[in-house]
DNA sequence: CGCATCCAGATTGCATACAATATCTGGGCG
DNA sequence: CGCCCAGATATTGTATGCAATCTGGATGCG
C-alpha cells in the first residue's frame, strides 16, 4: 500500500476557509491542498486522484484540476499524463539542494533588506523576535514554527524585490514539508531567536555585508540541525 | 489602443508544434503562448482573451485556460478575476530586480558546477563556446542568443540543484521578455564569449569561489549593458 | 452640469459530458 | 512455468454549457 489512509480524505474539507465565493474556489483548493501535503496528512507518493478531491471539497473537477497543475508546478506534486498525480516524494539530496538554494537567497535578501533598510522593518522583526522569546518560554513549537515563517516573510519583504520574495516563498513551502520543525530540537528556538537578533542588528546597522553573512550561517546552521534531526537525531 | 494588433492573434498558430498529441495540448499551448509573449508578439498590456485564443489555437478553452494559469503564475501575465488577462508589464525597476537575483544565482550555478566538475561538462560548454565565435563573426545575433540560452542551461544542469535550476529556469523567461539582445550590442558578443571562457576555466580548475566570482562579474556586466541599452544604447 | 444608479454586454468561473489513453488482469501460447 | 497479448477498468484530457460577476455606458435625478 502506497497511499494515505482512505480517511485522510476526509480530513481535507476542513482545510477549506468557509464562505468561499465565488473567484476564489480554485484559489481555496489549492492552499488546502498545499496546506494538507506540508501538514502531512498528504504524505509523500499518496495519490491525489481528481474525482476524490472533488467530492472531498463539495467542487467539480475543475478547480481541483488547476489546483494540481499549481502544485506539480511548484514542486509539491507530480503530474503523470492520463494516469494521475502523487505528492511528490522528498528525497535527503532534495533537502540538501533546497537548503543550498535557501542559504544563498536568504542571505540576499538579508543584505537587500539592510540596504533598504525600509521604515519599520526592524521595528517589525524585533517584535516578532520578542513573541519568539515567549513561545519558547511556553515551549510552544507551533507558535515558534508560525512566527518563524512570519519573520523570514518579513525580512524578504523588506528586500522588496519580486523574484527574490517568488522563490523564497517556493522555498518556504519545500521546507514546510520537511518533517516535524527543527525548533523543537532541545536548545534550538533560543539560538535561533539569538541569531535572527544578529541579522536584525546588521540590518539597522545597514551593513549588507555583515546582515548576509549572518543570514547565511544562520541557515547552514539550521540545515545542521535538519539533517541531524533527519539522520536520527 | 492598449491591446495588439487584431492580426497578432493570426500570428498565433505558427507557435504551435505540428502533431500535438492527446495530452501534450495544454503544455504545447503554454509554450507558444509563452513564445508568443516572449517574441513580443503580444507586447505588454495586451489582452489574452480566452476565447480568442482556443479560436487562433483550434482548442477549446480548458487547454488555453490552465496555460493563461501558469503564465500567470511565472509572472509573464496577470489575471484579473472574472474580467481577464493581460500580458505582464515590465517596469525597469522590474528588471533590476531580476538581474540582482540573477547575479545570486547564476553565481551559485558556478559555484555548485566547479564543486561538482561533472564529466564532459566544461567539453560542453566548450563547444557551445567555439560555435558563439563563429556567429559573432557571422554576425548572426538570433543564432548568438540561442546559444546563450544554450551556454546557461547547461551550466545550471551542471549544477544539479532542482530548486536552482528551476529558478533560473523562471529567471531566464524573465529575461527573454526584455526587448532585444544585449548581444547586438558593438562588441558585447566578443566581450560575452570572453566571460564565460573564465567561468568554464575556473570550473575546469574546480575553484568554485573564482567560478561563482566570473559568474557574478558576467551578469553585473550583462546588467550594465542591458540598463544602457534600455536608457537609449 | 455632475453624480449615482441601473441595465446590457462581455468575460471568466465552475460544472458536467464525452473521448482518449495508460495500467492491470487474465488467459492462451511457447 | 514464464511471457505476451487482448480486453476491461480506472483515470485523466478536452470540449462545451450555464451561471456569476465585472465593466462601461446610458439614464434619471439632484
Amino acid at each position: 500500500m502506497d497511499g494515505p489512509d482512505k480517511s485522510a480524505y476526509d480530513a481535507l474539507p476542513g482545510y477549506l476557509p468557509g464562505g468561499t465565493s465565488r473567484g476564489r474556489t480554485t484559489e481555496a483548493v489549492t492552499d488546502a491542498l498545499r496546506e494538507a501535503i506540508l501538514d502531512g496528512v498528504m504524505p509523500p507518493n499518496a495519490w491525489l486522484r481528481e474525482d476524490e478531491l472533488a467530492h472531498a471539497f463539495k467542487v467539480s473537477r475543475t478547480p481541483v484540476r488547476e489546483a494540481l497543475r499549481r502544485l506539480a508546478d511548484e514542486g509539491l506534486a507530480v503530474k503523470t499524463t492520463n494516469h494521475g498525480t502523487v505528492v511528490a516524494p522528498l528525497s535527503l539530496e532534495d533537502i540538501l539542494a533546497l537548503y543550498v538554494v535557501r542559504e544563498d537567497l536568504e542571505g540576499l535578501a538579508a543584505r537587500l533588506a539592510a540596504v533598504r533598510c525600509p521604515p519599520g522593518l526592524v521595528d517589525q522583526l524585533d517584535e516578532i523576535g520578542e513573541r519568539m522569546k515567549q513561545a519558547t518560554k511556553a515551549a510552544d513549537v507551533p507558535q515558534l514554527a508560525r512566527l518563524n515563517l512570519e519573520w523570514h516573510r518579513a525580512l524578504r519583504e523588506g528586500a522588496a524585490n519580486v523574484y527574490l520574495g517568488r522563490f523564497l516563498g517556493q522555498v518556504e513551502h519545500a521546507v514546510r514539508r520537511l518533517p516535524s520543525s527543527t525548533l523543537s530540537h532541545p536548545g534550538r528556538a533560543d539560538e535561533v531567536v539569538c541569531e535572527h537578533g544578529a541579522v536584525v542588528r546588521a540590518i539597522e546597522a545597514r551593513d549588507g555585508d555583515e546582515a548576509e553573512r549572518q543570514a547565511r550561517a544562520h541557515m547552514r546552521r539550521a540545515r545542521e540541525i535538519r539533517v541531524a534531526v533527519l539522520l536520527g537525531t
